[in-house]
DNA sequence: TGAGTCACG
DNA sequence: ACGTACGTGACTCAG
């Protein structure tokens, strides 16, 4: 007989802190289950135990059985994160089979202890499973201890027996008692001797065996006087330190380890519970599957006798004709370099297609006809195929992953089956059943697809989400999928040359490098390059990250009059990364037709805002003169233009909305120059008094403001002191009072509901705000201020994207929209619509939200795209 | 694969 | 006493 006993709390401890934080949805905390099932898996997988317990400190109105009535009152409570996750945790062990072990008043220790003595008088193996060394001194015989440790997300255990203590520690288990009582332990309120620490604890220990040796032997000179006199003025609180000590290994928890032979698990139960905390891989890793054509479905087909069951085909084109006759299709198509290379159908009947039928191609392109009766995830990707094809659908009737991130924009995984965890999502039955094992995967999704569209539609209109939907999102998808297939055109040849440009003097930059530096060595490293500024040119280090020193921009920048060299590394920075990123990242992109296609990401930031790929567009230089040359290289074919609109000052105008500020609706109503206005309000003078100076803190206060503003940051952000940086933040918030007033607001808000949302609808969750650690809290009220303004930013320009894109369309034009940058569009438009397109561009983005500020967008026209900015 | 760095709004 | 502004993506090094 094996037992493996678990420390529970001690490795949901370890896990916890080792797992990067993971919520639900719903912002349930489920990093440290994830983290101890994961070290369960790995300590049974090793050791494969006949039996496993799991103890659990019980709290206790007393410790009766200690002495030191102070003991562990000092603790410090467990954060709310981690305490919120010990009953599901506990939960799941019990539906796994497994017992676990509480008594009233006792520790995990003691019962571990318990567990191990049992053990050894039977001569059982016992292994104890913790993450913390205080069960060391159980071990002997037959026990050992696994030492629980989380690295880099890797879970490992080393293996702790009678002889790595000997060897590390030179004496037996049972005297780390001993070593305890005089070094004491203040995270379990064991006092010991004052001014006694681990090392002179240990050797008096090897010295003398025992606590009652070390006091027979006071007098001994091989004790150095101080020591001798705090043992002395402490021996009292030693011996008492010593019963703390001690683990009890007689607690009575009333079982025998025959006792503790695991039960069945109730694997449907298991399921259920492990999809609730959305432990996906967990469910994978243990093979449970979905009591979806068990228990769920099968309740239905019992309620109604008469369940509905449609026929299935594989590969059967005329099938799959005849079912987009259906009132209502549900399509999941899979595309392979924009191929299409899977279908599967449901509609009156349920059809498979895959590679291996000639019709697939011809089939997905006809769903295209049936846009406003398709139910169709990641509708985009098949827009970008049917463009491709010279087709354009209409509009869809639903996009279940366009919901799903609507719902829980803080999830990465909008994969079919996450999106159905934590749903009661039931499947239609067919026939007949498919024997292949992909077919029959595919089957059952999509004969599950119906009824997940209809969760999702409820409960976005339970969230009031669902015109974000169907007039934002989904619309938004086609507008992307025809940027994604236009694409923007490139001088790839100017590239090159400047690429050629760039390398000349790189390697200029690299010569100097080396020189100044007194040898070779790779510049890129920002490890070696640290060695050498800081140890062969002994320049002053300023910051310090995890793996060495901080070479970054602000530290090189204040060593600027310090060495030669800070300069050419600074330069040779900005070329490198202009050449890997910007120059051969995108002609590496580069289609045959000299242009590069971007996808854009419409389900990954938590804002709101969409990001862009492969390459990123969203992020090309313009803020230092070389870099905005990058521009240049992006232009409008022969005999086009471009035409570049962007909003003015967005956020800021949106915040004043918002917060309904009259001083800031009346800075911009003025039409100044908005910076300059706030200077003039914040420092309550005329206009023409406002110095560069003044106004560029104002701007800086302007941007810090939407971020959530701290002094620190601010001070840091404009050189000035922090006083002096808390005074500009005092003053702003006492001329904007509506602005102060918002930010209370928007954090009361979300701590109340637990979200917050823009003015369109959209959420985002705030779990942050639930914790118990202040960085983090002050985290997710940051967020609670910036996200409302951020967010609704981005709800407007995207639809200024729909609205224009329609409008184009409406009027006939040949005018393209070719990139989204947040708050700026472009379009590529034949040169002699280029004004026209001017014109659409302004109008519909000054027109896309109603607001108590006017919101102006500035429309440039040019060749290329530095031109036209 | 994570950390460090830096490009953008 | 802490750690320091919101949101992204790409490249490079090093374990």
């Amino acid at each position: 007989m094996k037992l493996l006993a678990v420390d529970s709390n001690s490795i949901l401890n370890r896990a916890f802190y080792g797992v990067r934080p993971l919520t639900t949805r719903e912002g349930q905390f489920t990093n440290g289950i994830y983290g101890f099932l994961n070290i369960l898996f790995k300590l049974i997988e090793e050791t494969s135990p006949d039996a496993v317990a799991f103890a659990f400190d019980l709290k206790a109105p007393t410790f009766r059985h200690k002495l030191y009535s102070g003991y562990k009152a000092q603790r410090k409570g467990m954060p709310e994160e981690l305490a919120q996750q010990l009953q599901p945790l506990k939960d799941l062990l019990v539906l796994m089979g497994y017992p676990l072990i509480m008594v009233e008043g006792y520790e995990a220790d003691d019962i571990l202890g318990t567990l191990a003595e049992s053990c050894r008088q039977k001569g059982d193996e016992c292994i104890i499973a913790t993450g913390d060394r205080d069960s060391f001194q159980l071990v002997g015989d037959t026990v050992t201890v696994r030492l629980a440790f989380t690295r880099g997300g890797q879970s490992g255990a080393e293996i702790i027996d009678e002889a790595v203590i000997k060897e590390r520690y030179g004496i037996l288990p049972k005297q780390l008692i001993d070593v305890k009582s005089l070094m004491g332990d203040s995270s379990d309120n064991i006092p010991g001797v004052a001014g006694i620490g681990e090392k002179t604890a240990l050797s008096l220990i090897q010295n003398f065996g025992s606590l009652d040796g070390v006091y027979e032997n006071i007098d001994d000179a091989a004790i150095k006087k101080g020591v001798r006199e705090k043992l002395l003025k402490d021996k009292e609180m030693a011996y008492q330190s010593r019963v703390l000590a001690e683990i009890n290994c007689d607690s009575p928890i009333g079982v025998t380890p025959e006792q503790l032979l695991p039960k069945d698990a109730d694997n449907n139960a298991l399921y259920h519970l492990l999809d609730k905390l959305e432990l996906r891989s967990i469910i994978s890793r243990l093979k449970l599957q979905p009591p979806a054509h068990g228990e769920v479905a099968a309740e239905q087909t019992e309620q109604q006798c008469e369940a509905p069951c449609v026929n299935a085909y594989y590969n059967d084109a005329a099938a799959a004709e005849k079912l987009l006759q259906s009132d209502a299709v549900a399509a999941m198509l899979t595309f392979e370099n924009d191929v299409p290379k899977s279908a599967a159908l449901m509609g009156e009947s349920l059809v498979l297609l895959d590679e291996s039928c000639a019709e697939l191609c011809e089939i997905v392109k006809a769903l295209a006809q049936i846009g406003e009766k398709l139910t169709v995830p990641n509708s985009k990707d098949w827009m970008r195929y049917l463009y491709k094809n010279g087709i354009e659908v209409e509009k869809i009737a639903f996009d279940p992953v366009l919901a799903g991130y609507l719902l829980s924009p803080l999830s990465t995984d909008y994969s079919f089956d996450s999106l159905c965890s934590g749903r009661e999502v039931s499947q239609i039955k067919y026939q007949p059943e498919f024997e292949d094992e992909k077919l029959r995967a595919m089957a059952d999704e999509i004969s599950c697809l119906p009824s997940l569209a209809d969760c999702l539609k409820k409960e976005l209109v339970e969230k009031e989400m669902d015109k974000l939907l169907y007039e934002i999102e989904q619309p938004l998808a086609k507008v992307l999928a025809s940027i994604e297939t236009i694409g923007f055109e490139l001088d790839a040849d100017g590239l090159r040359a400047f690429g050629d440009e760039l390398d000349a003097e790189i390697a200029e930059l690299t010569g100097r490098i080396y020189f100044l530096a007194g040898g070779e060595f790779n510049i890129n490293s920002p490890k070696q390059l640290g060695e050498v500024l800081f140890e062969r040119l002994g320049l002053p280090a300023k910051k310090k990250t995890k793996s060495g020193y901080s070479t970054n921009a602000e530290v090189l920048d204040s060593l600027r009059n310090k060495h030669p060299i800070i300069e050419d590394i600074l330069t040779y920075r900005k070329l490198a990364k202009l050449k890997s990123t910007y120059v051969e990242g995108l002609l590496a992109q580069l289609d045959d037709d000299g242009r590069v296609r971007s996808i854009f990401r419409q389900t990954e930031t938590r804002t709101g805002r969409i990001s862009s790929t492969e390459p990123n567009l969203q992020n090309i230089p313009v803020r230092t003169a070389l870099g905005s040359r990058m521009r240049r290289f992006f232009k409008a074919p022969e005999g086009f233009k471009l035409v570049d609109a962007d909003y003015s000052q967005i956020e800021l105008r949106v915040l004043a909305h918002i917060a309904n500020d009259t001083a800031m609706i009346e800075a911009f109503q003025s039409g100044e120059d908005i910076h300059t206005k706030t200077a003039a309000q914040v420092f309550d003078m005329p206009e023409a008094f406002v110095t560069p100076q003044m106004r560029s803190s104002a701007k800086a206060v302007n941007f810090g403001i939407v971020y959530g503003i701290g002094a620190f940051s601010l001070s840091q952000d404009i050189g000035v002191s922090v006083a002096e940086a808390d005074r500009y933040i005092k003053n702003y918030l006492a001329t904007y009072k509506g602005v102060a007033q918002y930010m209370q607001d928007s954090i009361e808000f979300g701590k109340e509901h637990g979200y917050v949302k823009t003015l369109f609808g959209r959420r985002r969750p705030l779990p942050e705000l639930a914790t118990g650690n202040r960085i983090t809290k002050a985290f997710g009220e940051r967020v609670a201020m910036n996200t409302p303004i951020q967010g609704t930013a981005a709800d407007i320009i995207k639809l200024a994207m729909v609205k224009v894109f329609e409008r184009l369309k409406k009027e006939g034009m040949r005018s393209r929209l070719i990139l989204q940058v947040h708050d700026e569009l472009i379009v590529e438009a034949p040169a002699d619509e280029a004004e026209k397109a001017a014109e659409i561009l302004k109008q519909e983005m000054e027109n896309a939200a109603d607001f108590s500020v006017t919101l102006t967008a500035d429309a440039n026209i040019g060749d290329n795209w530095l031109d036209a900015k």
